[in-house]
DNA sequence: TACGATTAAATCGTATGCGATTAATGTAGG
DNA sequence: CCTACATTAATCGCATACGATTTAATCGTA
């Protein structure tokens, strides 16, 4: 069970890695997905911010990117093109000058309607039974690892 | 149960994207791990190539890649990088001067131990047995994706 | 042998992520 | 009022990813 030239301990396999199964799952699920976003214009990222604000619009910068787990130095850029491809309006919010209010445009919210009929990629081969495990589960060890950044340093 | 607004079909929810879950998880693993790596003076993505390195030495670059779920234009840049910390050599294989060799030196050698020391993040808050779970979960999800790739169009 | 097809790596342009910094605005305390 | 501090976006530089193309080497075959 040693490494294959023996000399020192064990090194660790790739293949036993859960941040490396995670990793090239992303990977797997950007390259699945960027044929059928292309239909719509989109690529993942874009397309996750849009679909954040189908489900609360007129948001903060930094609201989104607490959902999003990103921060303004990603943000802006992703949404300063979509606003210039038409789907959405920054604008800052009067009452306190430093934050920006993104909000969909009637565009932006067209593309839900094309969005839904297209049904994404649905995991094949994985039951509705497994697909909501590995959900939940993936949601689990995401928050953990958030948790633990702070607490282990 | 329709979405606040209820203009038209309800939208998806972004917490029940299983796409999400894994990006979101492979950001925070990519957080996690920052502090712990920069002890090693490596990127996620260099230790990463460096841990398949351990496992097999000597390979070309389209086989590093395959185990990567990467391409010579992600990766030329990578190994160049590594190669200038002197971490690795490349050079042409005689036998097929297309095709580079990658090989380790003593001091990519030595990272292992160095490594090995600091057992990674261990994804707190899952047990050994739900991590085995995941792990196989994630890597079949994983595969389907790519298989799915060439099937569904 | 000659030459078109194939293969492998590298290069280029674009889009993310992110640490560090900056600029602008708001807030609190003297 | 005024200054120190805090907060929010934006900016900048660097490191990935990846589609498309390029370059170099090899292969197949007439």
């Amino acid at each position: 069970m040693k490494s294959k030239d023996a000399k020192g301990p064990a090194s660790p396999k790739l293949a036993d890695f859960l941040c490396f199964a995670i990793y090239s799952a992303n990977l797997a699920y950007g390259r699945a997905y960027k044929p059928i976003l292309e239909e719509l214009g989109l690529t993942y990222t874009q397309y996750i911010a849009i679909v954040a604000l189908w489900e609360e619009d007129n948001q903060t910068v930094s609201a989104l990117g607490e959902k999003l787990f990103l921060e303004s130095n990603t943000l802006t850029p992703i949404l300063k093109k979509l606003e210039a491809m038409g789907y959405l309006r920054r604008q800052r919010d009067p009452a306190d000058e430093r934050q920006v209010l993104v909000s969909l445009t009637d565009a932006g919210r067209r593309l839900r309607e094309k969005g839904l009929g297209m049904n994404l990629v649905q995991a094949s081969g994985l039951t509705p039974d497994e697909f909501r495990k590995m959900q939940k589960g993936v949601v689990t060890l995401r928050n953990n690892l958030i948790k633990a950044r702070g607490g282990e340093g």
